[in-house]
DNA sequence: TATTGTTATACTCTATAACTATA
DNA sequence: TATAGTTATAGAGTATAACAATA
């Protein structure tokens, strides 16, 4: 009963796709705010983070540029983000949520927690504790970008 | 310092994506068997339970028939899959992994593990542990298809 | 008629290469 | 020359709708 490195990594490898499949599928699936889940995550990061540039978003998402600024055209076709020219510097693109986006995003999140928390509340406390403890060491070794660059601020 | 069903999934929303990018970069980066996620899933899935047939798998990935069609499809373009007609029921399929596609999926899980190991390395065992533990029970209430079926029959 | 799978079509996600505009 | 972003192109992943073959 140890965890050694490698197999904490192979049963990350095996439970990590299976929840993700899960949160896609509600998030794909709540009618009234149909995102995907990169789009949830840009409209996330830019409510959080004002006046984020198209750079730094394709780097919190660990995306090249030319991606990243195909999928932000999606979201401003939809009126979900707005698109501006940096004040200051003319190469820069100014990017934040419309207030349309604000809600998708929020409408969206709630949906999917919710879904999620019906799951986990099947769990006694005990364990939902030792998922929240994990989930949060987790993120603290897979962050990167500038949440990471936060913490280091703070 | 609660961990009520919201906050944990509020949680395992941040936290999964960040691992899940983690992962898939590992698992493309990865020169000599460039896998995607679903790809080694599928591989995994079929060395585990021989003979499935493309319901089987499409059930257990949580795709749509024609979505594991054309998955499939590629796998057998590259060789790592074969698909033969089932005896017995003619409109089934019989998938099984070739002897190229099982050394691919082995050095693509061999890699990618290593990866993530490096990363856990940095941990106390203590929170190795409770990673380990929460993937567990993760698995258990996200689970679906197959796995369920034969968890039950053991 | 119900089940298994494929084909047609379309949209999102992602990448690399080549390019434009600004600094 | 270096940086920020876009356009062009391509392939994988995913879905729905329509279809074919078998049971």
């Amino acid at each position: 009963m140890c965890a050694s490195p490698p197999e904490c990594a192979g049963q990350i490898l095996e439970t990590v796709p299976l929840v993700m499949l899960a949160i896609r599928t509600e998030m794909r699936s709540h009618r009234g705010s149909d995102l995907s889940v990169p789009q949830f995550r840009v409209l996330v990061y830019l409510n959080r983070y004002k006046g984020a540039s198209l750079s730094d978003i394709a780097e919190h998402m660990g995306l090249t540029l030319p991606s990243m600024s195909k999928m932000i055209d999606g979201l401003v076709a939809r009126r979900l983000v707005t698109r501006r020219m940096a004040p200051g510097d003319r190469r820069r693109v100014t990017l934040a949520p419309t207030a349309l986006g604000k809600t998708a995003m929020q409408s969206a999140y709630k949906a999917t927690e919710s879904r999620l928390a019906e799951r986990l509340a099947a769990l006694p406390e005990s364990e939902r504790r030792i998922i929240f403890k994990a989930m949060q060491v987790l993120e603290s070794i897979f962050v990167s970008g500038r949440e990471a660059k936060t913490a280091i601020g703070k």
